[in-house]
RNA sequence: GGGAGUAUAGCUCAGCUGGGAGAGCACUUGCCUUACAAGCAAGGGGUCACAGGUUCGAGCCCUGUUACUCCCACCA
């Protein structure tokens, strides 16, 4: 029973009834079936603290378009939605909503503070889930998970036991990048570099033994106070035979000796370099070399510590940095200053600079990880979507350093390991231990500290399955198979879950990675809140429905590239909804209500109009297949958008009143084709654009409950007509000529025009004179050699006799000419080809590849003249 | 310092393995033609960044140059 089609397109009335009727009959509900083909996604899981933005609204439309269009191809399809308890970025909101209530975190304690983290969750962790179903995302809702909900916990406690036993979790001091402002430590791929202005001080520092002074430079004369040495290069003349003195060093009068290593470059500055063992990463490898001692100088929150003169003790680095260079300068240790651009961390979360600094934290050993993780894209089994996205990962995971998997943060998974009070040793368990595992003892505490987010978010795709358990979706489920996401989270996340997967599992977790950009302003600058450029998908949404958001996302976007968002490119979408609107009312004007759902007339009834759409039909069905496998969902979405607007509507719509208003036979099969091609044309873009094609779709005539559920429409040899189609494309071609010779005399539509044709296609336009009379305003059509303007079309309107010579259709001669000069060069380079390949000399010694490409294209060149051939049969 | 990307119509961008230079928007002209003016028809507009090369043939492949963008690393 068909619906009735509003006769204005209005998204707003309809795309939420549909996600109900949708969710309602949990179409979207995956359970594991051994008779099918599983197609998996996993959902990148947004964080709870987010809400929707353009980057989320393009991400999750082409997980639905894979989705959509695999389930409908049959395979088991499972798309796992869910989020992510983003630790750094919810503890920072939470405690700053406490700030508002003059509270802090430690106020409370940590008990009281993860419960208001719940609530928060609570409250606002499924904000960013609805807004997904605005979208049209078709997620198995029954199966949305959360990084922190029981099992993905479990996930995490059982990888961190496993790894901590292989030896690839430890706990040690190293220099890691330390947020004062999040007061956590974060990890390599967390800090980002930006170029600030700077300035090089260049500083003297005094031989203790009064022989005069070394100079160097520094970009932070505050951690000073924190120098154990002074190094040169060991090879330098100007300072070898120095080695081993003591400086004084200034504002402090501690003595530090000047050492020999590699790491002062005798080319930079003066060659002199200040060691800084806690605060700079070279300078702790110097430290370590050297056995120089560590002297960290700052808190926790960024301010100097009782390590430093007392009358600096308590200052920011930046207060610190003013002070002690005004007391420098006082005491003529500061020689001059230099201004620099300097590339500073800053943290990505907050843009805070960050401070390397001495710390124990726990970390994963990557070496062992890393090698088997890029064996796997190496050896093909895991495709980058563009390929050339695999160097990035590669050169990522050749270079990277260990992971630093502990924050100082309350709301995450807290690290499972406790610490013996009298045998110091660690206990990491499963479970929560009673008693130290190494000598028994009770008095054991948990670990203050919680995992990096992007642990818990690399065991996703098997987590969410139900691993470590055998479930039966993880059987069946995983790997998954596509994994689709920006490229700017690689580092943070692609890459982690590949290592995880193959450490944990064995194996991959998901067989293709597609890559999108990212969706810029109209300026093509980031959209960012900072800017205030964003653009607000449910705004569009609301003003131009889902769909038309999808489509303007999708068109014109290619893999891997950024694109610019407009709202003109959602107009022009929304004005294309509109047009299948309109041509799915023209047919249901033209129901009476007794046909049936999409069925074909037999072949014998079929006019040319309609074998030649149907073969063109047939072909998209194809092209629109092998673009989607292959990624291509912008040119699919454009071969949709071209057939639909140019080929359906612009041409067989209107060709079809012709037959509709005479009745009879013809109308019925004019209809059924209508209802096949709309019903066929619904299906292959409902991925695309779901609720618009399942609103239609349910109005008119068809077969099943939903369309989402209907199989996509496949290429079949039946409905190949190509003699149909040249022949239907040579009348296209007169019809074009006549518009525009008409419009170029300025005919009004209101006048008719004669047309003579007189042309070696005669067939062709003796049986198109209906379709020419229709469609360019023609009449007295009129085919054959008694005309008296020889070799032309004739178009005489009421007003004035029209001349149109033959060469604008087909001019013969030129034609002719034209063809001939074509054919003899094809044969000339078919000769030369054919020498080559006769030629042993050549057969046997050139190497197989270019023989081959040789011979394809001699093949090639024979079917071009076999082409040419024929037409000038034609032309004769 | 290393790596990658981009350069095609006024604007935004497609163009898959080499054979037709394209779309949307904007522009010009004529049309309320009973699905649609969110539309129809006809047009104008491009040395496919530059210079070489490979090829019968290059927007596409190779080399170099220029401009812009991004990523990684980083000299204190």
């Amino acid at each position: 029973m068909a619906k009735e089609l509003a006769t204005k397109y209005d998204p707003s009335e309809f795309e939420d009834k549909i996600y109900d009727f949708w969710q309602e009959n949990k179409y979207f509900h995956a359970e594991p079936d051994e008779t099918k083909t599983p197609y998996t996604i996993v959902i990148p899981p947004p964080n709870i603290t987010g809400q929707l933005h353009m980057g989320h609204a393009l991400d999750n439309t082409l997980q639905d378009i894979l989705i959509r269009y695999h389930r409908m191809k049959g395979f088991d399809t499972l798309w796992v939605p869910g989020t992510d308890h983003a630790s750094i970025a919810t503890e920072a909101k939470i405690v700053e909503s406490m700030k508002q209530e003059g509270i802090t975190k430690e106020d409370i304690g940590r008990e009281a503070f993860l419960e208001r983290a719940w609530d928060w969750r609570r409250q606002y962790g499924g904000r960013i889930v609805e807004q997904l179903k605005k979208l049209g995302s078709s997620c198995d809702w029954d199966r949305e998970r959360f990084t922190m909900d029981e099992g993905c916990s479990k996930a995490v406690i059982e990888v961190f036991n496993n790894m901590y036993e292989k030896g690839l979790i430890y706990r040690g001091e190293r220099l890691i990048n330390w947020c004062p402002h999040c007061m956590t430590s974060i990890s390599d791929a967390e800090v980002e570099y930006e170029e600030k202005d700077g300035a090089f001080w260049h500083l003297r520092y005094p031989f203790a033994d009064g022989s005069g002074y070394l100079e160097l430079a520094t970009t932070r004369p505050e951690t000073m106070f924190g120098d154990t040495a002074v190094a040169v290069n060991p090879e330098d003349p100007r300072y070898k035979d120095k080695i081993g003195q003591m400086l004084i060093l200034p504002l402090v009068g501690k003595e530090i000796p000047l050492i020999g290593d590699e790491h002062a470059d005798p080319e930079f500055g003066t060659g002199v370099v200040k060691i800084t063992p806690a605060h700079d990463p070279n300078d702790y490898e110097v430290g370590l070399r050297h056995d120089l001692p560590i002297i960290n100088v700052m808190t926790d929150d960024g301010r100097m510590n009782e390590n430093v003169p007392e009358k600096y003790v308590g200052m920011t680095t930046e207060e610190c940095r003013k002070a002690c260079v005004a007391d420098l300068e006082e005491q003529g240790y500061l020689v001059r200053v230099e201004p620099m651009k300097h590339n500073v961390g800053t943290c990505y979360r907050c843009g805070t600079v960050v401070e390397p600094r001495i710390s124990k934290q726990w970390f994963v050993k990557m070496k062992p990880l890393a090698d088997p993780a890029i064996d796997i894209v190496r050896s093909g089994k895991v495709q980058f979507v563009p390929s050339r996205y695999d160097k990035t990962y590669y050169h990522w995971m050749e270079n990277i350093k260990d992971w630093c998997i502990s924050r100082q943060l309350w709301w995450g998974h807290r690290i499972p390991a406790w610490y013996c009070d009298d045998c110091s040793e660690i206990t990491v368990s499963r479970g929560t231990p009673c008693k130290c595992e190494h000598c028994g003892s009770e008095h054991i505490r948990q670990d203050e500290d919680t995992l990096d987010t992007w642990f818990s978010s690399a065991l996703w795709p098997f987590s969410t399955l139900g691993w470590p358990d055998e479930t039966p979706e993880l059987k069946h489920y995983f790997p998954t198979n596509t994994l689709v996401t920006a490229y700017d989270i690689i580092f943070f996340w692609v890459a982690r879950m590949i290592f995880s997967s193959v450490e944990q599992m064995g194996t991959y977790p998901f067989d293709t990675i597609f890559i999108h950009g990212i969706v810029r302003d109209e300026l093509g600058r980031k959209m960012s809140k900072s800017l205030g450029n964003g653009i607000d998908p449910l705004v569009v949404i609301d003003k131009y429905g889902a769909d038309a958001l999808r489509f303007t996302l999708v068109t014109g976007n290619s893999p891997g590239n950024d694109m610019r968002y407009s709202e003109k490119k959602v107009e022009a979408s929304r004005n294309f909804g509109n047009k299948i609107w309109n041509a799915a009312r023209y047919i249901l004007m033209n129901l009476d209500g007794s046909e049936g759902p999409a069925k074909l007339p037999a072949a014998e009834d079929l006019a040319i109009e309609d074998k030649w759409i149907l073969s063109k039909f047939n072909t998209l069905c194809k092209e629109v297949s092998e673009n989607i496998d292959s990624y291509e969902l912008g040119v699919a979405l454009a071969k949709l958008y071209d057939f639909i607007w140019d080929l359906f509507c612009d041409w067989y719509i209107e060709i079809s009143k012709i037959r509709l208003q005479e009745g009879g036979r013809g109308a019925e099969t004019a209809k059924a084709v209508l209802i096949y091609c709309m019903d066929g044309m619904l299906k292959l873009l409902h991925p695309f654009m779901p609720f618009l094609t399942e609103e239609i779709w349910q109005s008119l005539p068809h077969e099943g409950d939903t369309i989402m559920l209907a199989p996509y429409p496949e290429y079949t040899d039946a409905l190949d007509f190509s003699s149909e189609e040249t022949e239907f494309e040579r009348i296209m071609t007169a019809v074009r000529a006549i518009r525009a010779r008409r419009s170029e005399m300025n005919v009004p539509p209101s006048k008719k025009s004669a047309v003579h044709f007189d042309t070696p296609f005669e067939e062709t336009f003796r049986s198109g004179v209906v379709y020419i009379q229709r469609l360019a305003s023609a009449t007295e059509v009129t085919v054959g050699g008694d005309f008296d303007t020889e070799g032309a079309v004739n178009i005489v309107t009421a007003d004035a006799q029209i001349y149109l010579p033959m060469n604008e259709l087909v001019d013969l001669d030129a034609e002719r000419e034209r063809l001939t000069k074509e054919l003899e060069k094809a044969q000339k380079d078919l000769a030369f080809f054919e020498k080559k390949l006769n030629n042993p000399g050549f057969v046997n010694n050139a190497p197989a590849a270019v023989v081959e490409k040789d011979r394809a294209s001699a093949e090639k060149i024979k079917d071009k003249i076999n082409l040419l051939e024929e037409s000038l049969k034609n032309l004769a």
